[in-house]
DNA sequence: GCGACAG
DNA sequence: ATCTTGTCGC
């Protein structure tokens, strides 16, 4: 018997697309997410997505992490020829490629997806948490260091202080202070999340850090020197 | 037209 | 993302 893949078997599209066609690609895209709450205790495996750039090669890693104990269990690393550009608001198709890469050889089946990047936040809602998370079909939460978009006031200075980031009418995500004091990070909600839930699930994967642990240690594993790919 | 612009 | 040392502050 065979084991339900993590990716679909058939390709959702191509890669390499034009600026204008990729454009058009994630308003099509976009329109497919869906709204679905997921409660921290419904999960016990979370992954953490990040992706790496130096001399032209692209490395991925995907660290897997119980919940909400946040010990590692697996990792998982690829790496490939940087091709396309970095373009604001097509950075999926810069990163894609090289994280489907690595996504084929994970063996576990995490529960949920926090990535390096924008989930909704972004001007067709489809940043790389949730174009990803449609490949995946699974949730995810994107995980932003810094502003792409959107107006907001600036949050409290505790921990777990938020406030809702708005574009074009739309409250896409939030600002969350995940430490006291420390510069907040941007949230929103990719695939198969609500924005309640990625918030909640956010702050159960930050016991320490500005970041999440499981971004914390994507972040690592893609930038250490030694790759096996 | 001008400025902004995830990683 | 990447290039890079020390340094201020909780």
């Amino acid at each position: 018997m065979t084991v339900k893949p993590l990716l679909p078997e058939k390709p959702l599209h191509d890669w390499g697309l034009s600026p204008e066609d990729a454009r058009k690609l994630q308003t099509t895209l976009s329109a497919q997410l869906t709204d679905e709450p997921l409660a921290l205790d419904d999960i016990s495996l979370v992954a953490g997505v990040d992706v790496s750039v130096k001399d032209n090669v692209s490395r991925a890693a995907i660290v897997v992490l119980t919940f909400p104990g946040m010990e590692i269990i697996e990792i998982e690393r690829a790496t490939r020829p940087t091709d396309y550009p970095y373009v604001p608001t097509l950075l999926t198709f810069r990163e894609g490629p090289v994280l489907l890469k690595a996504f084929a050889k994970l063996q576990n089946r995490p529960d949920v997806y926090l990535f390096d990047g924008m989930g909704r936040i972004h001007p067709r809602q489809a940043g790389i948490a949730a174009h990803m998370g449609l490949w995946l079909n699974a949730p995810t939460i994107g995980v932003g260091k810094s502003h792409l978009l959107g107006n907001y006031d600036p949050p409290g200075n505790e921990k777990g202080d938020y406030s809702p980031l708005f574009y074009k009418g739309k409250q896409l995500g939030v600002v969350l202070r995940t430490r006291t004091n420390v510069k907040p990070v941007y949230i929103s909600p990719g695939n198969r999340m609500t924005l309640a839930s990625a918030i909640e699930i956010v702050m159960a994967c930050t016991p320490k850090y500005r970041l999440p642990e499981p971004i914390r240690a994507a972040h690592n594993a893609a930038g250490d020197d030694d790759m096996i790919d």
